[in-house]
RNA sequence: GCCCGGAUGGUGAAAUGGUAGACACAGGGGACUUAAAAUCCCCCGGCUAUUGCAGCUGUGCCGGUUCGAGUCCGGCUCCGGGCACCA
């Protein structure tokens, strides 16, 4: 019979479902694996991305779940967000329905690749039952003191009357209405993730080895600690009496502490409060420059040229009580460090090069070369007084020391990383479960009222707040005094959601209703085994998700640490040398491929193509020869004559018998390693090929039955419909569960081929029984490497053992 | 701008510091066929040479360490990801 792809998919699938194949067990006696890939925003149809997410994720479950671990595989839905409501205002659909639908419609696409979910924990954020778990974690938040409300600056379309994303942001301007975006000062809820940052950080090292160095790397860089001064610069007296008396100095934070002698110069961040009291008074010159970089965004600064004007007034030095002019600089950060810098040129490169543009004095005050630039590192100290001649890593921690004992400054931590602003003025998203009331201020919502629901009757246009504009929804009553009150109308950030799915998939959906996580089910499933998703999510997801855990567990609600153990984190699927992805439309539709070949060469083809770390350009002509290699494999079912593994008395064997199970073996051998830590699936289909590449080069009814019988178990986690259906015909699926033990014999070899290098370079081959001594060996190379030999003497000669012979030579 | 990656034949890729290009795709040649499809066999980095054996060169660029570097170190180039309201 010819492979039949499609039929027996359905079948298998169909069998599959009857069975609840892939339901866990609720026993927690049994030794368990949890195996998550990141789940979907359902943007309406899935691309390459999600099958190469999905396809390594199910590959792992099914290879434990045939070793017989109880396996958690589930999925679900991130389904709040700003594209539903996009949709809505473009083609004046309801949120809600478009993701509905788009759900349904991609998890039938799912469905068609044979993925072994476990159906019964699917969910969907926006499903009323999670937004009432997750309301009630906010307000334990609040109540514990982790949540609190401040304003801070958000990108603002006044003609559309809306806050708008960094993405719907074009060149400065709204991404509807073409107007210059402002930058708008508007209160918002946040969440105090600095307070766990140096948990967060410490933490990583418990990742090491377990997490891509690269994205402990980049978390430990975007949490950003360092140690060092913070002090506060006295203002001089006519400069106090040019902001009218408000203010006498401003606070620095500075982690070279040994360069306080070199500081010539101090500036400001554009949103300073100084600043603002000098704009406020028109007491600077350069107010309209200096309002326009004030309406730039930290990003457009980076990028801008180093730009700053004099503020016409001085800080007075706090050692030495020189004066110190104030700058106003776009590299200055208002969010970190106070918003204000201490400049020293000699020694800090962006300073460096702002004294440069503006001709500011460099004071030097390490020893050290600065023919070319600034000069960054550690030296002996100068021009420092009392500390000339120290080393300056000694002297920094004898000023940090001074400082605090003249009670100038003391030592401090601080961190890159920013408190987590969670609330958007968004209708689609899970509402912030608060209550504004004159009498009480803000008061969360009573428990026994949540969840607070999203109203169905909203005209969506992207001008203003849906939820604001609703006539009667904001009206209420205040929890705590009775009287008429305002709801809140801001929602949560998408990212809170995805801070806890993992949590919810592992408690028992029997109790969804009644619970938000089972703390038994979580200790029991958490930390998931293995995490599996796109690159892209290296800090933000993953910073808050570490986050989020920690916060329940210290709510109580689970006795989890870190919620991923291990992770993976795939290439992104690339076209056009750029990310697939919904907003840029450059996708590919799985769906064809898997109508024209099936669900098993969709998933061979994108595990082979690449390994999974690794970008994957998208190149649609190579799927050709995944389905050639399922259709051999298929075809070579007459080939297993025996209906077990067979025993097989090697010695007796030809040679292309021998050499068909070492291969057959050295895949065995490989998928260990590949299943469970390398996850170079591309390697492993390849030994597989090689091994069905040496089957057919020999006849042996029993190394046949053999090879097929270990290579259909290699192959189930990846191609299992065509796996399962030539397994039940041919092992009543006997070789689908358990491992399967290696045979040493079969890699025995009778003699090695050994290369012959002259000064590391290739120049002939010798074959050597594989007992050979060193002597013997170097004796046949110099025979065979005669040629290169005449007329030299050996320097050197190294023997590498199964690989190579080197001869270091020179003229004699 | 800052942080993190990547670069190997026409293409996707493989290679504990030890024979670069396994395994595939595309292409070329052949067998089978009335023909095509499918299948099977052979060739396939570049240059030079050739009856034949072969030689040189080659893993983005420049330099270094080493008996030996795609792999380690330093400096670049280009491409990609992230940059806190896309998810």
């Amino acid at each position: 019979m010819e492979y039949n792809p499609r039929q027996i998919e359905k079948k298998w699938q169909n069998i599959w479902e009857e069975e609840g194949a892939f339901e866990p067990s609720a026993d927690h006696h049994k030794r368990k694996k949890y195996i998550l890939s990141m789940f979907p925003y359902p943007s309406g149809r899935i691309h390459m991305g999600h099958v190469r997410n999905y396809v390594i994720g199910d590959a792992i479950a099914r290879y434990y779940r045939k070793q017989d671990w109880n396996v958690l595989h589930p999925i679900g839905w991130d389904a709040f967000g700003m594209p539903a409501e996009n949709a809505a205002i473009k083609h004046n659909l309801h949120p809600k329905k478009w993701t509905y639908e788009n759900i349904d419609y991609m998890r039938k696409e799912l469905d068609s690749l044979g993925l072994s979910f476990s159906k019964t924990r699917e969910f969907a954020t926006c499903n009323e039952l999670y937004t009432r778990w997750e309301q009630e974690f906010i307000i334990k938040m609040f109540e514990s003191g982790l949540l609190y409300r401040e304003s801070t600056v958000v990108n603002w379309c006044e003609p559309c009357h809306t806050v708008l994303a960094n993405e719907q942001v074009e060149d400065g301007c709204c991404w509807r209405c073409g107007t210059q975006v402002v930058q708008k000062k508007m209160p918002g809820y946040y969440i105090d993730i600095v307070k766990y940052a140096d948990e967060l950080l410490g933490d990583l090292k418990l990742l090491e080895g377990k997490w891509p160095q690269q994205v402990l790397t980049m978390q430990s860089n975007w949490i950003g600690k360092s140690v060092g001064l913070n002090f506060k610069f006295a203002l001089s007296d006519d400069s106090i009496a040019r902001l009218g008396g408000e203010f006498d100095g401003f606070s620095v934070f500075t982690t070279r502490a040994d360069t306080i002698y070199g500081v010539t110069y101090a500036a400001l961040a554009p949103e300073h409060p100084i600043v603002k009291q000098l704009l406020k008074l028109g007491a600077v010159a350069d107010a309209p420059q200096i309002e326009a970089m004030a309406q730039m965004t930290e990003r457009e600064r980076a990028q801008a040229p180093k730009e700053g004007y004099a503020l016409g007034i001085d800080a007075l030095h706090p050692l030495t009580g020189e004066k110190v002019p104030l700058w106003c600089a776009n590299f200055v950060l208002a969010s970190y460090g106070g918003g204000a810098v201490m400049s020293v040129p000699a020694h800090d490169q962006r300073d460096w090069e702002f004294a440069q543009s503006y001709h500011l004095p460099v004071k030097q005050v390490i020893q050290g070369d600065m023919s070319s630039g600034a000069f960054t590192l550690s030296g002996t100290m100068m021009g420092s007084g009392e500390f000339d001649g120290m080393d300056s890593v000694e002297a920094k921690a004898k000023i940090i020391g001074l400082f605090e004992a003249k009670k100038l400054g003391q030592a401090e931590v601080n961190f890159k990383l920013r408190n987590w602003g969670v609330s958007r003025q968004r209708y689609w998203g899970a509402p912030i479960p608060f209550v504004h009331c004159d009498s009480c201020g803000l008061v969360p919502e009573k428990v026994e009222n949540l969840p607070i629901v999203l109203p169905d009757d909203v005209v969506i246009t992207g001008e203003g707040n849906p939820l604001q504009n609703h006539p009667t929804w904001s009206h209420c009553h205040c929890p705590q005094c009775g009287k008429e009150a305002t709801r809140e109308t801001d929602t949560l950030d998408t990212f809170v959601q995805s801070s806890w799915y993992q949590l919810r998939y592992a408690t028992d959906p029997q109790k969804w209703r009644t619970e938000g996580i089972n703390k038994a089910d979580a200790n029991y499933w958490l930390p998931v085994d293995q995490y599996i998703g796109g690159i892209e999510h290296a800090i933000l997801h993953l910073l808050y998700a570490r986050f989020f855990t920690r916060v329940l567990r210290d709510l109580g609600m689970c006795d989890i640490d870190e919620p991923f153990d291990r992770l993976l984190t795939q290439g992104m699927v690339l076209k056009e040398g750029a990310k697939m992805s919904k907003s840029k439309g450059n996708t590919v539709d799985p769906d064809q491929l898997i109508a024209k070949y099936g669900a098993d060469t969709a998933r061979l083809f994108v595990l082979f193509a690449a390994p999974p770390q690794k970008e994957l350009e998208w190149n649609d002509s190579a799927v050709e020869g995944a389905f050639r290699f399922i259709k051999r494999l298929y075809d070579r079912k007459t080939k297993a004559t025996f209906r077990d593994l067979p025993q097989i008395d090697h010695s007796m064997l030809s040679s292309e018998s021998k050499e068909a199970r070492a291969k057959t073996y050295e895949a065995l051998r490989k998928s260990t390693e590949v299943y469970e830590n390398s996850f170079t699936f591309n390697t492993l289909i390849a030994a597989c090929m090689e091994a069905l590449n040496a089957l057919d080069k020999q006849s042996d009814p029993a190394v046949w039955s053999e090879g097929i019988y270990i290579l259909l178990n290699l192959l189930e986690p990846i191609i299992p419909h065509v796996v399962t259906e030539l397994s039940d015909e041919l092992f009543g699926r006997a070789n689908l569960s358990g491992a399967i033990a290696l045979k040493d014999e079969v890699f025995v070899q009778d003699s090695i081929t050994l290369a012959v290098t002259i000064n590391g370079k290739k120049r002939t081959e010798i074959v050597m029984p594989s007992d050979a001594s060193e002597a013997e060996i170097l004796a046949s190379a110099k025979e065979a490497g005669t040629k290169w030999l005449e007329g030299m003497s050996i320097i050197k000669e190294i023997v590498v053992p199964a690989k190579l012979v080197n001869f270091v030579v020179k003229p004699s």
